[in-house]
DNA sequence: GCTTTAAAAAGTAACAT
DNA sequence: ATGTTACTTTGAAAAGC
């Protein structure tokens, strides 16, 4: 009786060991993301029912930190991209990748409650863009008609806004480089440069700059 | 009645476990397969390749073996075929007769429409939807189990069926949900 | 869990020209 | 700025770490 004891005693051990260092590690992802405190708190319940659930097994308490952090992100509508998180967690955007579509799977995240509108990366690439409320209007004006003619379906969000706000800066003359957009939006400028022709195409735009 | 019509499927590749019931010397068989990879270190398995049926074969020493790629039933079947009749001119002597378990079927193919994920993810239950990371809704069939990536362009790939029957009955169970929430009609706005 | 195999879908990324 | 190649996702088995 007394070995069942003490092993329990080492499993709630471990346990909280295992917690205190999952929540240290929220709390410096979180810090360093400037993440409001709600979105560490629902992080934090995330992790615990993820753990409750069992769901880590086979999983780096690394990993599905930064999973919890990305899906509180995404179910509060704060604009973060993986890229992001994946910066100051160290485990690869691969694995992170793998562990939030997991849980997402097995707390029942659906797509609708982890949907976050375009119009919420706008505001975020535009802000550390420094572009004008007319850009960001303008942007999302095209966003929605390309997404009326059917050519978002599959496509990442974040180059697709970031093409959006590319071209909204050129059209109402506070230009950004496709460069720099595409650093904010965190894709390739290859992935805005073909956005951008898609929907100068498409859209029939007419961009004379 | 779901409309299947307009539905394609193709075969892509199948997977199979085979068991030749005889333990094998892969420093042996190594010898007698051409172009044949053998890393213990990394893998287990001698790693073979054959032109005709085109298939690549995993050789273990237990005398089991995992045959990929392949577009047929028929093609493992020579395949397997090929490798004992090798494996005979080196000595081996076989009891029975190879036994072949088709694990996997991979299918891609067309639903002959197009969609609009957003909206698919949006009602489809148990379904994945995440273009950040990757552009297919990803939907598992509980039985027969399998799972399809759908695009937006309305091309599909169901992966893990074990005949091309379960892969058809795995399709038309995903366009039954399609139907039931609305989702197949052209709501295609222009 | 990982290692290795094969193949498709469509998108994005990496590296070369 | 293009073009090529490569990687993301899905599935399963093999023997062993």
């Amino acid at each position: 009786r007394l070995r069942k004891w003490q092993s329990r005693l080492r499993v709630s051990d471990a346990a909280e060991r295992n917690l205190a260092f999952a929540l240290s590690e929220l709390d410096r992802i979180a810090s360093q993301l400037k993440l409001p405190k709600h979105v560490e708190e629902e992080a934090a319940r995330l992790y615990r029912e993820a753990v409750r659930r069992g769901l880590i097994r086979g999983r780096s308490i690394e990993s599905v930190i930064a999973a919890c952090v990305y899906a509180a992100c995404r179910l509060l509508k704060i604009p973060r991209t993986l890229d992001e998180i994946a910066d100051i967690a160290r485990v690869d955007k691969k694995e992170i990748g793998r562990s939030f579509r997991f849980i997402a799977r097995n707390l029942n995240l659906t797509p609708k409650k982890l949907f976050v509108k375009p119009t919420d990366y706008v505001n975020k690439f535009a802000d550390e863009l420094g572009l004008s409320e007319k850009v960001r209007r303008r942007a999302i004006e095209l966003l929605e008609e390309a997404y009326n003619r059917g050519l978002t379906s599959g496509k990442s969000p974040a180059g697709l806004v970031a093409a959006a706000l590319y071209i909204a800066s050129l059209l109402e003359g506070e230009k950004r480089t496709q460069r720099e957009v595409a650093e904010v939006a965190r894709v390739t400028e290859v992935t805005v440069r073909n956005r951008y022709k898609e929907l100068v195409e498409k859209l029939g735009l007419k961009i004379t700059l | 009645m779901v409309d299947m019509s307009k539905v394609k499927l193709r075969i892509e590749n199948i997977v199979a476990s085979v068991d030749l019931f005889t333990q094998l010397d892969l420093e042996k068989v190594i010898e007698i397969c051409p172009n044949s990879k053998y890393n213990p270190e990394e893998f287990p398995g001698i790693i073979c390749r054959f032109d005709e049926p085109k298939v690549a074969l995993l050789v273990f020493s237990s005398g089991k073996l995992v045959v990929t790629g392949a577009k047929s039933v028929e093609d493992i079947e020579r395949a397997v075929s090929k490798l004992v009749q090798m494996l005979s001119k080196i000595g081996t002597k076989f009891q029975r007769a190879p036994q072949i378990d088709i694990q996997n079927m991979v299918f891609s193919g067309d639903i002959g429409m197009e969609f609009n994920l957003d909206a698919v993810a949006l009602v489809l239950p148990n379904c994945e939807y995440e273009p950040e990371q990757f552009p297919g809704v990803i939907y598992r069939v509980k039985e027969p189990r399998a799972v399809i990536l759908l695009f937006s362009s309305g091309k599909i790939v169901c992966s893990g069926a074990k005949s091309e029957h379960d892969a058809w009955e795995a399709v038309r169970k995903l366009l039954r949900e399609l139907e039931k929430y609305g989702l197949i009609e052209e709501e295609e706005e222009f």
